[in-house]
DNA sequence: CGTGCTTTTGAAAATCATCAAGTATAGTGG
DNA sequence: CCACTATACTTGATGATTTTCAAAAGCACG
């Protein structure tokens, strides 16, 4: 096993290698709105490492050092009350970017699903780069509206919709985040679609504003209305994609 | 009464006077990124009218043709469900920038809750501006993060918190949205402070994820046990800040 | 093949929604 | 200026979805 660094998150030596233009992750983030000649200079600033699954690499509260790049694996992302209630305000995936946070200190906390590679830039770093090159702050303001609007339509979710519109919509949504490229083989016409679940039960309750069992017997239930096939705990099938569908945009 | 002009939401005759150096929203907007002397290429892009209370000025789906900076007034925000469902995902005051839309279509609905006056640009022009002005770029940014971060505080309330966690959330936000401007006469030392809420209970309740009578009777029952006043329905003063305070945060 | 975790399933409880009046409040027109 | 109407708000009784509590069943891993 990897060796565990003190007093630090990050489990692999952190290594500055792997440079931009050899980045596969490059295609679906915001680095690629550099011009490739420019991108050793993103390469200068950045530093890449592994994350181990279940590991926290954010913690909400602490002091916002860096800006973060998913370039492998997925992290849940959330809000802590006192008590412990969690709400997971999103999943990030190969090519999100983190850490647009507003005050000194991070809003959020994050944790790996699955092993991870992050690339991070010390903040201050960015800024100059970000002076640099307005074509990447152009770029960083799409993709924090993008991400406004899907946080607005989670609004809608969690203050309005039932739990079965919820699962479906969730279900929905991430069938549809499969296959950002298009050699994707899960290309299936419409239904039959994989959809692999790499969070817990707990997890999607948490993005649901659920509970594990409600979110259990939903799914279970649309297994018998044979809406979905359930062939493992962590993978769904969608069995009859426009029923879900319409349950998902609320029409009952 | 102002005539109301046929075919659009728009009720006063469109203006472009009113130049962005005189205007008194500036210094808490976007606008106020600009250094003065720049105003004039602000000015020249922007158009400004007034909306009259309840009328609609953002249509959900329509095409996304401008972006919208509140010079005076408040709008609710919303989201629709076919079937009438409404989220409310905020309210937009004076200074607030509207429409940082992804697609070409607006993602959400914007109604004046008082009388409004707004100042509107061209989203192509606006592009031309942002090209020119990379400063208003970074300060766009900074208040796309800074909602983006709104957003999720309002996601862990919606998805986690208790109706009267909720409320208490609310009367705690609007108490500390208030002032603004360090000159204002409502700074109460801690308790005692009138909140304004312009808003109709279905407003709070759509915005809240609960339903009016939920809401009207959470009050009721705060003003019962004495944290706040109701003087009439829309206003409330605040009797027991940090009674709401700890509620608001989910301390029991 | 245990052991510990996640998931599923069941029964009871609770919060919040729905249905239904009744009461203020504001705006309108006489 | 005042009654009248429409709308918003409050309050009560009932009901339903979802949560909570509890336990069994699967599954992964050593």
């Amino acid at each position: 096993m990897t060796p565990i660094r003190a007093r630090s998150t990050v489990v692999e030596a952190i290594r500055p290698p792997e440079p931009c233009v050899a980045c596969e992750a490059r295609v679906c983030s915001v680095c690629n709105a550099l011009h490739p000649s420019d991108l050793d200079r993103l390469s200068a600033v950045a530093t890449s490492f592994g994350v181990e699954s279940g590991r926290t690499f954010i913690e909400e509260g602490a002091l916002a050092e860096f800006f973060f790049n998913v370039t492998a694996g997925t992290a849940k992302l959330f809000k802590l009350l006192p008590d412990g209630r969690r709400q997971i305000t999103g999943f990030a995936s190969v090519g999100t970017f983190l850490g647009l946070a507003v005050s000194t200190t991070y809003s959020f906390g994050a944790e790996a699903l699955e092993p991870m590679r992050i690339c991070r830039f010390q903040r201050a770093r960015m800024r100059d780069l970000l002076d640099e090159f307005p074509v990447l702050e152009r770029k960083l303001l799409e993709v924090a509206a993008a991400e406004l609007v899907a946080a607005q339509e989670q609004m809608l979710l969690l203050g309005r919709k039932t739990a079965r519109e919820r699962l479906a919509s969730f279900l929905v949504a991430r069938a549809a985040s499969l296959c950002p490229l298009p050699d994707c083989n899960n290309r299936r016409p419409r239904n039959q679609q994989r959809v692999p679940l790499p969070m817990t039960r707990g997890d999607i309750a948490d993005y649901l504003g659920l509970t594990i069992e409600t979110v259990s017997r939903t799914l279970t239930r649309f297994r018998a209305e044979g809406m979905i096939d359930i062939p493992n705990a962590s993978e769904i099938v969608i069995q009859a994609r426009e029923a879900l569908e319409s349950l998902a945009t609320g029409l009952r």
